[in-house]
DNA sequence: TACCGTTATAATTATTAGTTATAGCTGTAT
DNA sequence: ATACAGCTATAACTAATAATTATAACGGTA
């Protein structure tokens, strides 16, 4: 019996669902059934009633999961009082982010974290991916958030993928844009359009994307290089062009209104989000713990 | 994190050795050195100080040590709880054990796991190995301890190795026995001998292994055959002869000086207890409990 | 009746935890 | 001093476990 076991239990509890608890917890619901079906053989009772609409605990499930929650309780507590043991010089924890993720996602995630490691001296750097991967080279960060894939990446940095997005082509909420969902390529190399700055992951992206679609940078019709992603937001919200941007970094202002997203006609353009580290070696504790907690369920990406 | 490795860490810091804790846990010595290791990287922090005279636990380790024996107890609330939950039909524990180990080791075992789990209702059935596996097969028994090798065991039974034990030569405390640790074939094959009767384990044993001296059983001087080891060990004791048992058997009468243990020249007869039962699916939650009791470290075999 | 969302199963692969064998260290006794 | 006995660490290998993807099977709803 592991405490993963017990963390994928409650997550399945809470939810009700198998699925969507592997979700949460970046599994595969296979794993999830097998797991759960490992508890039910352990225990030797079955622990969740099984429809077609999800899942609900039976009676020993209820009791199981009160303990469950108590003991993932007490090993919180003892990681706690663990890095209240620690020197302050190892409760430093300096991330650095892209700006994709450092503006959107992520601060959101750290302020999470902070609540659960009240300890933790957190200083989040955003920078553009060129310059993370530099400064991460050079020890100034413990690790770093950045979209994948990244060229230039020194072979001597672990990373571990964390989440999933795509490109979004993004244009203000007037006509004719809000009345579509999707955009041609064609379209996009008349319309006017604004780009990251060379060095950026999410431009990288995005050349390699339109590379693969036979076209180059210089067929688009460029007419601003900005290094902020708040500021090519703006700058479309104001109607003056179209740009990409990542799916989760523009949630906030698709859910508001006032940027309005397309998808390209016949394309889409995932990529996913990495952590990556020196070595597992180079990690304090508190890093170690950041990396767990955002493997983990509790990390909300909002 | 792993229960096991609390389980691990718990017994280490109890007889502050990995290697002890090893033994007692039927693990190698690398193999909780690793699982240490990695607790240790876990946490970020040393647990224990290694000496060439054992380990003893640092300040971290003092706190973990605490948190993990509360999370064991807790689990271990919860296992009773759901077996308070069950049946009384399904606390029903029908054990079959051989002669050896039922008369000797295995009582001991069971009043341990009685206090554990108070609701279990157990019968304990001592017989001959051969008549054990009978009624194994007729599904009379939840599950069976045994000698092992032994032979004409049904494919379809599964078994787990839970102890080791070698044979001895047993002989009355007098001259000439008394001052010897040793004896000959040669010896052996001239000396009074009792034995167990045809189907039990330990004979079987004793058969393979003097085949493989290039003897045979004609070549002894068998005064009776006998179908009980405590019968055996009186005889034994009254001084009619010499006999063979395992070490275990005998640990009480060689403690108390009643029977006096030899070994033979240049050879040993290892052999081992296995736990048997017709299928995993077949074990009720009782029985479930009682195998991870016997292979788990507070299964005294004494 | 077809479909969507659910869990289960099968085949495969990667990771982890165990094994044995051996090295290296340290305190004790010859 | 030196060999030894007892301990933990390391290396090479193997077995068991937990993931993955792909697909099936089932049930409720349009």
């Amino acid at each position: 019996m592991n405490l993963p076991h017990f963390e994928m239990f409650c997550e399945v509890a809470r939810v009700k669902s198998f699925s969507k608890a592997a979700k949460l917890l970046h599994l595969s619901q296979p794993a999830i059934s097998a797991q759960i079906h490992y508890l039910e053989d352990y225990y030797g009772m079955q622990l969740f009633h099984r429809s077609s609409s999800g899942v609900t605990l039976t009676a020993v499930g209820e009791l199981v999961y009160k303990y469950a929650k108590e003991i993932l309780k007490l090993h919180d507590e003892l990681e706690n009082e663990i890095d209240s043991m620690l020197q302050s010089e190892n409760q430093k924890l300096i991330i650095g982010a892209s700006s994709t993720i450092g503006n959107s996602a992520l601060p959101c995630s750290i302020w999470t974290f902070k609540e659960k490691y009240p300890q933790a001296q957190i200083r989040l750097e955003v920078h553009n991916a060129e310059r993370i991967t530099a400064l991460l080279n050079d020890n100034q960060l413990n690790l770093a958030l950045l979209e994948n894939p990244v060229s230039g990446l020194p072979d001597d940095l672990v990373s571990q993928s964390i989440s999933n997005d795509e490109l979004l082509v993004i244009a203000p909420p007037k006509k004719p844009w809000n009345e579509r969902t999707t955009i041609s390529l064609e379209e996009i190399k008349k319309a006017p359009f604004i780009i990251r700055e060379s060095g950026s992951g999410l431009r990288q992206i995005f050349e390699e994307a339109i590379t693969s679609w036979g076209m180059k940078l210089e067929d688009l019709n460029i007419v601003t290089e900005m290094s902020s992603t708040s500021a090519i937001k703006s700058t479309v919200e104001a109607g003056l062009g179209l740009s990409i941007c990542s799916r989760i970094a523009t949630q906030k202002e698709i859910r508001t209104g006032t940027i309005h997203p397309l998808t390209i006609e016949g394309k889409s353009v995932k990529f996913s989000y990495q952590i990556v580290y020196k070595s597992e070696k180079s990690l304090n504790n508190i890093a170690k713990r950041f990396i767990r907690f955002i493997l983990g369920p509790g990390a909300p990406f909002c």
